[in-house]
RNA sequence: GCCGACGUAGCUCAAUCGGCAGAGCACCCGCCUUGUAAGCGGGCGGUUACGAGUUCGAUUCUCGUCGUCGGCUCCA
């Protein structure tokens, strides 16, 4: 598989919710174009909501602030985002954190001063003159003259109207919406957040810029409750969950993005992979097993080194050979797809592997379990034939919409990812045909099957289009966990063939698949999605038995035994605490179930049982609980 | 990789202006024998990420390296 495609570009939705519990469909949306067909409508309402005007004026009341410390610093673009603004500067001298208090302090001066935000609208040559010294909003002009092109460089439908807005002594080239007047921007209700580097139109190749982010509100009481809900955002971080529940760590002197799993994420692990075994088997796939270091040459014939050196580690060389760690599982499978003859008969193919690969992700783009430089993916290839191909590729929707519903996620995207004409040769294989009517195919699979998605341009994978399914981490950044692929090129280089029915050679299409994406992002998202209340069959441990006084140490010692010889994962706590402090730890440790054992128990043959969300029962037979635990077990239930 | 911030015990954090590095939890030992989210006492634990520099003296100031975090870029 190619790529659970990784982090997805947090600068392409400016409004993905907080928390998955927020999300409002119809305030997804696309923010560079890139994404155009993606809830338009929802745009429009955030672009009409007051609270859209509060943070687009805040931005021109940063931007004054800003120019006022540096006059000679060059404004360029500064929207509404979600849950605030950004405007970005070239300035003298790269901002700091307390330039950012200064900053924040002046503009509670200036929307205090009251002052009219005031409309003109004017010819692009008056633009031109107003702005003659600032060169990036003469290139907004230019973009806008020609018909236009947006702040963000990308075409727009109709010719747009050229707008000037002023506050105070604030001018800016600006299509608005803003507020009345500046004493709508409560002094209480907005806070800088932090400074950045962003680069001028989003392109690596220019310019870096001084972006300062702030959050606005309506009033104060929204921004208090926005900045408590940052915090309970982070509270069910998965590199703070991972921590407390002894999933997972990084050590310096292993290595950036190399997670060592700890036992419990360990179990999570041979869990996840149970599963997608038993579901992979049932579906008609082939296990295989294929090395972590190739020659290079296998790279070249793929395709992946001219398009993709830059993120592999950097080869080894013995004996004269260069050997390559693998960033991907599908030259292999490739190989062993075309280790013998093939009929028609015998496709599709599916082979799988939760393979380990490798990839040098730049130092700031590692993010906990989510963005890693070592994964394991849960990868198959699916060799089909061109009739089969609709049948296969929604097989695999299937498979992920199964697993959707086992882990109860709900907030998801579908994403078809497009080529772009422009990228033709460069990022993607130089064969237009071929993308059009491979994108028409999977359009057509996905409308057939009546699954919902949404398209992005300019987002597929070098050899074909692809399906993403987006999903969103707890602190709201968005990332592709599952990946659905279809390789109309690669096949060809590597020679594969059938014969058909006809008796001819026939190069197969390829499905890349990885619905349960990595083990590290699946884990990464687990946890954040359960918030660590992971279910029972998940659970790193599923019960601990508690004795109350020491009395009942070999009676709960018994009870754990007889618990792990039904498959359980169980412990008993024999430690000297008392039972309240053993209860909280398990508590803290989310164990699903904690059975608590004392003398009344003990005399009685039974058991108490508490369950993590609090609920008790007493008076139990232990083989009434073993009968209701295997049961939630077995059926990977989400009920306790 | 780029911009900004941060790095003190296993964890969460403190240490005034540059003046003997501290607390809670965890861990170990003991006491208590306990009824549904922390019983009590004692002990162990540190080259303040690493390396230079300034200084009589550096956790504190300066520089470099490594790592983490918030963004940007990237993302097979």
């Amino acid at each position: 598989m190619e790529q659970p495609s990784h982090q997805g570009a947090s600068e392409v939705w400016i409004c993905f919710p907080l928390r998955r519990d927020n999300f409002n469909e119809a305030e997804y949306k696309p923010k560079s174009g890139k994404d155009l067909k993606m809830a338009q409508q929802a745009q429009e309402k955030y672009q009409d909501s007051y609270l859209y005007k509060i943070r687009h004026s805040a931005a021109h009341v940063m931007a004054q602030a800003v120019l006022e410390i540096f006059p000679d610093g060059k404004p360029t673009i500064g929207p509404p985002v979600e849950n605030g603004f950004y405007y970005d500067f070239d300035l003298p001298r790269n901002l700091t954190t307390e330039d950012l208090q200064a900053i924040e302090k002046r503009m509670r001066q200036i929307v205090q001063g009251k002052h009219d935000f005031k409309k003109t609208v004017i010819s692009a040559e008056e633009a031109k003159k107003i702005f003659a010294d600032q060169p990036y909003k003469l290139e907004l002009i230019e973009g806008l003259e020609q018909g236009g092109f947006d702040e963000y460089g990308n075409p727009l439908d109709e010719k747009p109207e050229i707008s000037i807005y002023q506050q105070d002594t604030f001018t800016d080239l600006c299509r608005g919406p803003h507020v009345e007047n500046t004493k709508e921007i409560k002094p209480d209700a907005f806070k800088l957040m932090s400074v950045a580097g962003a680069y001028w139109r989003g392109d690596e190749k220019n310019k870096q810029l001084q972006r300062l982010y702030g959050t606005a509100w309506e009033n104060k009481k929204q921004l208090e409750e926005y900045l408590h809900q940052l915090e309970e955002a982070k509270k069910r971080d998965h590199r703070k969950l991972g921590k407390d529940l002894e999933i997972f760590i990084f050590d310096e002197e292993v290595g950036p993005g190399l997670p060592l799993w700890l036992p419990n994420g360990g179990i999570l692990i041979e869990e996840l992979e149970k599963l997608a075994k038993e579901m992979e088997e049932k579906a008609g796939y082939d296990r295989v097993r294929t090395p972590n270091v190739t020659k290079e040459d296998l790279f070249i014939r793929s395709g992946h080194l001219p398009y993709y050196a830059e993120s592999m580690y950097p080869p080894m060389e013995l004996e004269g050979v260069k050997y390559y760690i693998k960033p991907m599982n599908c030259p292999m499978h490739h190989k062993i797809f075309g280790s013998k003859g093939r009929s028609y008969r015998d496709l599709p193919v599916r082979l799988a592997e939760y393979g380990t690969c490798y990839r040098y992700e730049k130092s700031g783009e590692l993010f906990g379990l989510m963005r890693v430089r070592s994964m394991q993916m849960n990868d198959a290839h699916i060799y089909c034939s061109e009739e089969q191909f609709e049948q296969e590729f929604m097989g695999v929707v299937e498979l992920y919409k199964k697993y959707f519903e086992l882990f109860g996620i709900e907030k998801y995207v579908m994403r078809l990812s497009l080529h772009s004409k422009a990228g033709l040769g460069k990022k993607y294989v130089n064969n237009p045909e071929l993308w059009i009517k491979t994108e028409d195919m999977v359009r057509r699979a996905m409308d057939n099957g009546g699954v919902p998605y949404v398209e992005a341009d300019d987002e597929a994978a070098f050899y074909g289009p692809k399906i993403d399914v987006q999903i969103w981490s707890a602190i709201g950044r968005e990332f592709s966990l599952a990946t659905n692929q279809v390789d109309f090129a690669v096949p060809e280089r590597f020679d594969l063939k059938f014969t058909n029915s006809e008796g001819h050679d026939e190069v197969p299409l390829c499905i890349h698949r990885a619905p349960l994406s990595t083990h590290e992002r699946m884990v990464g998202f687990l946890l954040e999605h359960y918030a660590g209340n992971f279910p029972v069959w998940l659970s790193p441990e599923q019960v601990r038995v508690i004795s109350i006084t020491d009395e009942q140490n070999d009676y709960a010692e018994s009870i754990a035994k007889e618990l792990r010889e039904n498959g359980i994962r169980a412990s008993a706590d024999l430690s000297s605490q008392r039972m309240n402090a053993k209860i909280r730890n398990a508590q803290m440790m989310k164990v699903p179930y904690m059975i608590v054992v004392g003398k009344n128990e003990m005399e009685a043959g039974q058991i108490s049982l508490r369950v993590r969300d609090g609920s008790q029962q007493n008076g139990f037979a232990l083989s009434e609980f073993i009968v209701r635990a295997k049961d939630r077990i077995s059926r990977r239930s989400a009920d306790l």
